[in-house]
DNA sequence: CATGTCATGTGAAATGGTGCACAAGCGCCT
DNA sequence: AGGCGCTTGTGCACCATTTCACATGACATG
């Protein structure tokens, strides 16, 4: 994987870079909407909340290089970000679990714009099955295999309930999306060659609510002993 | 802050085991419902999907020591990690903005039971205030302010358009709340008083989009070279 | 009571990430 | 052409976290 400059682009980027990207990016449409041709790494450091020494870093892993005295071209910055989170082509997902959460994410709109264009719903509840919800006709779990065939899904978003969410996966992965996105509040496993991220909605508050309770605590001992 | 066996319980946490306490918690949890008294690192571990080591080395964090040979004591842990994630006291939220997110997020069961009981919901446009959502009267942002000191709320959800979150945000710091999980597809500042935890959806499919083209990048170059 | 088995608790090495500080380079202005 | 100000790119030191490896200690069994 060598392009037509000689420069290889298969190399590993750091997990938190690529965290960031996405953060980035953002950043650069916004500016690049507004006509802005350059940014610094100062400039795009504070957009993105971080150390402009690190935007440098990250820049340097996507060998997206900038004009020193300049700063980076944003519009080429934004068409590296954008190869390296996927070469800049759709992927359409599959949403199964189309209770509250699920009918909320069909219907966000920041899918969509991300380039993940929601391609079918799923559930097992006959009562939902045939239903239309944001456009979709919601599935059976049965038809899942042939939703992901022909749509050519790669992506799988679970909002189920924890206890169904396990198995959500398990057809997910054998229908062969190799990308899974699960919100159910569970541990969920999945083969080697599938990836999985964890969106936990309540552990978030949790996480929360130990720094509030810290703070109380540090507080009235600061008070005791200070 | 001195218990009475003379154990300091207020020193830091380290970020990265406060982000697992919950998973803990939510195994131990299940494991006492299932009528388990003792669970050994290596059985937790496996319940939270990380290594065993990493388990004892949290749990020495939070001073919860289990006994050799035997392993913790799943009740005893259970209220040492409550302790620790908020002082089992319940923080009612409130939540701004709500659009499909917010009220899928105003429905949501598992923060009830994680002990975030909803209080209120604000938004601010006029169609929608003063409906009934998820057995809530929907308010105005105006009367934000007397909401939070009614409820005694420490939490905000912000569940807005990217547009007004910021604005979001500064309401409900201005309200009185001290921590805020953002929903909005922005980077939003806060004082430093004041914590913030940034939830984004689009950015986890980016982010599995990356992992994704990159294993199809390598395997067409291993297929190249090797 | 002695002994074997099992699981904790922790020192230390390895890993991964961040941010400073500065040399190097680019472009503008005179 | 030369100098100046601005900004990149990166070596290095620091910090946080993970993981290994093993000594320590508890319990059960004979």
């Amino acid at each position: 994987m060598v392009d037509a400059a000689g420069t290889r682009h298969d190399e590993a980027i750091p997990d938190a870079t690529v965290a960031r990207l996405p953060i980035y990016l953002r950043g650069l449409v916004e500016l690049s909407d507004d006509g802005v041709a350059t940014v610094s790494s100062v400039g795009l450091a504070s957009l993105a909340g971080v150390n402009a020494a690190n935007v440098r870093k990250d820049m340097s892993y996507l060998h997206a290089h900038g004009t020193r005295g300049v700063g980076y071209d944003v519009d080429h910055l934004i068409g590296e970000i954008s190869l390296a989170l996927g070469g800049g082509v759709p992927s359409p997902v599959v949403i199964v679990g189309v209770g509250n959460l699920g009918r909320a994410l069909s219907r966000y709109d920041g899918f969509v714009a991300g380039g993940f264009p929601v391609a079918g719903l799923v559930d097992s509840d006959p009562a939902v099955v045939g239903r239309k919800v944001a456009g979709n006709i919601v599935r059976s779990v049965e038809e899942l295999n042939d939703l992901v065939a022909e749509t050519g899904c790669t992506v799988g978003i679970v909002a189920t309930p924890a206890a169904a969410a396990q198995a959500a996966v398990d057809s997910l992965v054998t229908s062969g999306v190799t990308s899974i996105l699960n919100f159910a509040p569970t541990v969920v496993t999945v083969p080697d060659r599938v990836d999985l991220r964890q969106v936990d909605l309540a552990t978030e508050l949790q996480i929360l609510g130990y720094h509030q309770h810290r703070r109380a605590v540090v507080e009235r001992s600061d008070r005791a002993t200070g």
